[in-house]
RNA sequence: GCCGGUGUGAUGGAAUUGGUAGACGUGCUUGACUCAAAAUCAAGUGCCCUCGGGCGUGCCGGUUCGAGUCCGGCCACCGGCACCA
């Protein structure tokens, strides 16, 4: 009989699903396992290979977690507002809703079609009312503690999108998104305070188990750095406070430069003597697009505050103070003193402009370039900081500044607010309203979910404002706490904000009483694997753990961290090693792939292609080896095999592939695994398996291809599913041959391999090896020096001529 | 500039963390089957060689009985951040 493939894999699919065998129970005895995925946003373009990659390792674990006992969670949604569904409507003149159910019924075909283990009874959508119900609740919530507020301050406006970004949304000056220019505008804003919880957001990595390179990410993102906040008294008798990591270079400080958007500025605006070069020199910042702003980085520019100066507060000298954008008003106090001798950029503004440059640490050439080494100088032209150490000079001056009330230790972050607010109509409506009296107010809880009206066009208006400003019967309304007449906020909400805490509905999707309940909380608690793509590390994985510890702040989760471990997985590029794009023309369908060789080719393709961590191309003709494995493996078994015992000669190759395939699955080495099952397979071609040994390797191969290894213990009368079956173990005494193959080296170079008994003892490989034929040649007229055995793997004589 | 990472046959990639480099797959070569091709099966496949061996994991040096793996110094590429005081 042929392996028909796609009659297989529709069956199996079909079986799963009517037998509900990849079900989560809220509430089982067994011990609980929650693995979760990144769930997809339903473009328009359907699944492309990429997105399986994460889904069938996490699969594979969520599978194999099963066989193990787990009572497992391994649920699927869609996160599905966004701006391209958006864009599309409005181009088709049709609902975002209408294009979004295409979508997503069109992702859920494919999904399905790969055999992926989902509970499909836990499907949430982020567009659905009943889950954003949820999403406008927590937002309420963050209001009400304070951490929701309002601003108008310069955001970030898409020229091409017509809306505001987030900072994280802006790579290289330019939209995430489309590409196109990103300018600074004023807008007034809804923000969330995640500044509040930059240092927890650090210090709760070190209890989580994410890898390396995710947490130094995030570090690094939040950008925490300590130091000092000083006070300068100036001429006009304010003060000017800076902030500062290098406290113990303020003999050095000899000018001060401040952002161009600094609020001095406008009080000092009478005393200035060049208040038009001033003026012209802020209107020129504030034109910059922050794309041309990061162009011009090598060259300082500025302009001198005429008539106002400062005073370095220990040295008492007069110091100029200046303009410039390289210091941003967004960062610390918007103002900074200068150090040239040992800051790189003040050191350039100093050569440009001609001020003097002093040297206060010891250890470089400051006529040459500034000296920022702070690990092995030496206090100089400081006063009471000379001779000191630059951490024992930062001590010090810190203590002296709080002890004259100039400064204080400080610490800063990198970290901005978060920037809530989109002018659009495909995303949840804020749920508050405003009232000329009473201001922002919060709408009732029992009147959520705020649904989105329909209105006629989706377009942003020419002016920036939310589509929805235009529905004057759904803006007008009353204001709930004092009646009278008050208006709807019409921006929604960013597309980030549905997938900041979907993890908690998959745990209890259907209750209509809370996010989720108290009993599936307390039995899911959090999810103990996510895998996901390094490009949500600064977005998606900073603000949903925010979100999840608000909530544990409230009362709402019991942990404070929303995912224990997480796990990356590299991109498939395409055939060239390019990124795979729709405009190269190189993107691979699945559909293809699947039609041509079926689900379970390409799950194991997509797992044996190369390392999970890292990036790999793409392979046409690579993709066959894996049906080939596919063919073998029916080929073997399509018949009724005898013996229910491993058979003599394989056994020992199946318990050392039990712990193999076993090992490597945990450590996400699918390549490993898949190799060693591809290895087991030519040993059972070389020696013909046993029933025992098929059934326990279709076990082993269930988690990858699970419909093929289905069908094929039905066709050998097993019991059950083999999806269903206990993880096989191993005996760890018959993973070890009872004779091991050893290098024998002289002098640190292999000359042969003899064979030993295992576990041999030093003396009788050194007799074998010796007794060896060409070893005894090498020997002749020589004396062994010295003699290095490693147990099971070599043996290494150390030899010099005899005297 | 700063922070991560990577560099191994024709090719995708392995290598139990200092112990036989190249598992497994693709490709290629040869043979079997076939009228023939495909498919399948079997054998081979790092480079050089005077058949004793010699050389090989980006480059140069070091530690070690022994280095793809550790240390020092370079080079190239990829990802992230980027005037953050």
């Amino acid at each position: 009989m042929k392996y028909d493939f796609t009659a297989i894999e529709k069956k199996w699919q079909k079986r799963w699903m009517e037998e509900k065998c990849y079900a989560a129970v809220n509430g089982s005895d067994k011990p609980k396992f929650y693995g979760l995925i990144e769930f997809p946003y339903p473009s328009g373009q359907g699944l492309h290979v990429g997105h399986p990659r994460p889904y069938t390792a996490l699969d594979i674990i969520a599978r194999k977690r099963r066989m193990q006992g787990y009572n497992v969670l391994f649920p699927i949604g869609y996160d599905a507002f966004g701006l391209p569904t958006e864009n599309y409507a409005i181009k088709n003149h049709m609902h975002p809703r209408t294009v979004t159910e295409t979508n997503i019924k069109r992702f859920t075909e494919q999904l399905q079609m790969l055999g992926f283990s989902f509970d499909w009874d836990r499907v949430v959508d982020t567009t659905d009312p009943e889950y954003y119900k949820w999403t406008q609740w927590i937002f309420l919530k963050l209001f009400e503690k304070g951490l929701a507020y309002k601003t108008s301050m310069p955001v970030n406006w898409c020229t091409s999108c017509k809306c505001v970004l987030a900072n994280e949304e802006v790579v290289n000056g330019v939209c995430e998104r489309c590409g196109s220019e990103v300018v600074r505008r004023e807008k007034s804003q809804w923000m969330l305070k995640i500044t509040e919880y930059a240092q927890r957001l650090i210090d709760d990595l070190d209890e989580v188990d994410f890898i390396e390179r995710v947490k130094i990410q995030q570090r690094n993102w939040i950008g925490r750095s300590t130091g000092a906040e000083v006070d300068f008294t100036t001429t006009t008798g304010d003060v000017l406070t800076v902030f500062t990591t290098r406290p113990d270079t303020l003999f050095g400080a000899t000018y001060m430069v401040m952002a161009p958007e600094h609020a001095l500025i406008e009080k000092w605006a009478d005393k200035l003597e060049n208040l038009d070069a001033v003026r012209e020199y802020q209107a020129a910042a504030a034109r910059k697009s922050d794309f041309e702003r990061t162009e011009l980085q090598k060259d300082k520019t500025g302009v001198r505050l005429q008539g106002v100066a400062a005073v370095n507060p220990v040295t008492s000298t007069e110091i100029p103070i200046f303009i410039s954008d390289y210091v941003l008003a967004s960062y610390g106090t918007g103002a900074i003193m200068a150090v040239p001798g040992h800051d790189t950029r003040d050191w350039e503004f100093a050569k440009e402009f001609g001020l003097p440059i002093i040297e206060v640490v010891k250890g470089g050439d400051v006529e040459k370039e500034a000296f920022t080494d702070c690990a092995t100088g030496i206090m100089t032209n400081s006063g009471f900081l000379n001779g000191l150490s630059v951490d024992e000079a930062k001590k010090k001056i810190t203590e002296w500044l709080t002890e004259k009330k100039l400064g204080h230790e400080k610490v800063n972050y990198k970290l901005r607010d978060w920037v809530f607010s989109r002018q659009r109509y495909w995303g949840e409506p804020i749920p508050l309203v405003y009232c000329e009296k009473c201001g922002w107010v919060a709408i009732p809880e029992s009147e959520l979910p705020l649904r989105l009206p329909d209105v006629e066009s989706y377009e942003t208006t020419d002016d920036g404002e939310s589509p929805l400003s235009k529905m004057t019967d759904w803006v007008n309304t009353t204001c709930p706490h004092c009646g009278g007449p008050a208006k709807r906020e019409t921006d929604t909400m960013p597309q980030w904000a549905g997938s900041s805490w979907y993890y908690l509905r998959y745990m209890d999707p259907h209750n209509p009483d809370a996010l989720v309940g108290e009993d599936a909380i307390k039995y899911w608690h959090q999810v103990d694997w996510y895998n996901g793509g390094m490009e949500h590390t600064t977005l998606h994985l900073l603000y949903s753990r925010f979100w999840h510890k608000f909530l544990y702040d409230i009362g709402v989760v019991p942990t404070k961290e929303p995912y224990m471990k997480r796990t990356s997985h590299g991109m498939i590029l395409g055939e060239g090693g390019e990124k795979m794009s729709k405009s190269r023309g190189n993107v691979v369908n699945p559909n293809d792939i699947v039609d041509e060789y079926g689900a379970d080719t390409l799950r194991l393709y997509i797992m044996f292609i190369g390392d999970f961590e890292k990036a790999v191309p793409w392979s046409s003709t690579a993709v066959k080896g894996c049906k080939r494995f596919l063919d073998r493996i029916w080929n073997l078994a399509e018949n009724r095999l005898e013996g229910e015992e491993y058979s003599k000669a394989n056994e020992s190759e199946i318990h050392k592939a039990i712990k193999k395939v076993g090992e490597d699955i945990e450590n996400m080495k699918f390549n490993t695994a898949i190799a060693t099952l591809m290895s087991l397979v030519n040993v059972f071609y070389e020696n013909k398996p046993s029933r025992g040994d098929i059934k326990t390797f279709l076990i082993l191969l269930s988690p990858f291809a699970p419909h093929i290894a289905d069908e094929l213990w039905e066709h050998q009368g097993f019991e059950g599913m083999a999806n269903a079956q206990p993880w096989p173990a191993y005996d760890e005494s018959k993973t070890v041959d009872a004779e091991k193959e050893i290098a024998v080296q002289v002098g640190g170079k292999l000359k042969t391999t003899v064979v030993v008994p295992v576990d041999a003892d030093d003396e009788t490989v050194k007799s074998i090896a010796c007794a060896d034929e060409k070893i005894r040649k090498i020997l002749t007229g020589m004396e062994i020096v010295k003699t290095i055995v490693v147990k099971n793997k070599l043996i290494n004589l150390i030899i010099k001529p005899k005297q």
